[in-house]
DNA sequence: CAGCATCCTGCGAGATACTG
DNA sequence: CAGTATCTCGCAGGATGCTG
């Protein structure tokens, strides 16, 4: 989803396109479920990883360092042995999760509806 | 974002992610637009062109394509002269609307606040 | 453990021109 | 009006290998 125009043109500026704003702070297809995952509190690398095992880490780090650009989370370092790294949302961050809340909501009935469709073609056939 | 893994491998099927799915399906930076668009009513193919000025016919012809095959939207062909197809949401369409207010709803906000942002930083120099 | 560097791929999207 | 066709580009993302 190239959602930013970083560089590019589009000089009009989308009126009344407020989605567009959101969309690219969310836009990337693992953005949303870091988010997810971080607002049950803060998280250390590893274990978003295991959260979501299809992320490789390249992405996984483009898209917190993304995010922490964005202002939607705090990246701290703890100078353990080995080291580790803890991930948290702002409150910016924190604001995303009702948005993703109701996108996994919808996500969970469009499941559920699509369970049933196929038992009906099951008894159908 | 690519989100589709049409044809490609990604065997595990992303347990506990149900972002996945509904993601998939506003997944391109434009469909959420269209949705939200067609969320008031049933529209034409020029009015939604009208209404996302930077979207251009191929791609909202693309999205509304992928979205009837998704069963967001139905398609109607008037047969009149000039010839003029009617879109609306379908019940799962529906579904994805409190989804898409939430989104705009934060991406309202996010510009409020760098609005205010903005104003401190000017006042500040 | 938490990354960065490098190379590679595919899809979303823009631009332009043409059709029923 | 509502598309279709063709071309090109850019970015997200995958894979692998290497550091502090």
């Amino acid at each position: 989803m190239p959602l930013k125009r970083r560089k590019n043109q589009s000089p009009a500026p989308l009126p009344s396109c407020p989605l567009f704003a959101c969309m690219s702070l969310i836009g990337g297809a693992w953005t949303p479920n870091v988010i997810w995952y971080l607002s049950g509190g803060p998280r250390r690398f590893s274990e978003l990883r295991a959260d979501i095992p299809a992320i490789s880490a390249k992405v996984l780090t483009q898209r917190l360092r993304d995010m922490e650009e964005n202002g939607l989370v705090t990246r701290t370092v703890m100078p353990t042995s080995p080291p580790s790294v803890d991930y948290a949302l702002t409150d910016l961050g924190q604001e995303l999760v009702p948005a993703i809340a109701a996108i996994v909501d919808v996500g969970a009935r469009l499941k559920q509806r699509k369970a049933s469709m196929e038992a009906l073609n099951a008894a159908a056939e």
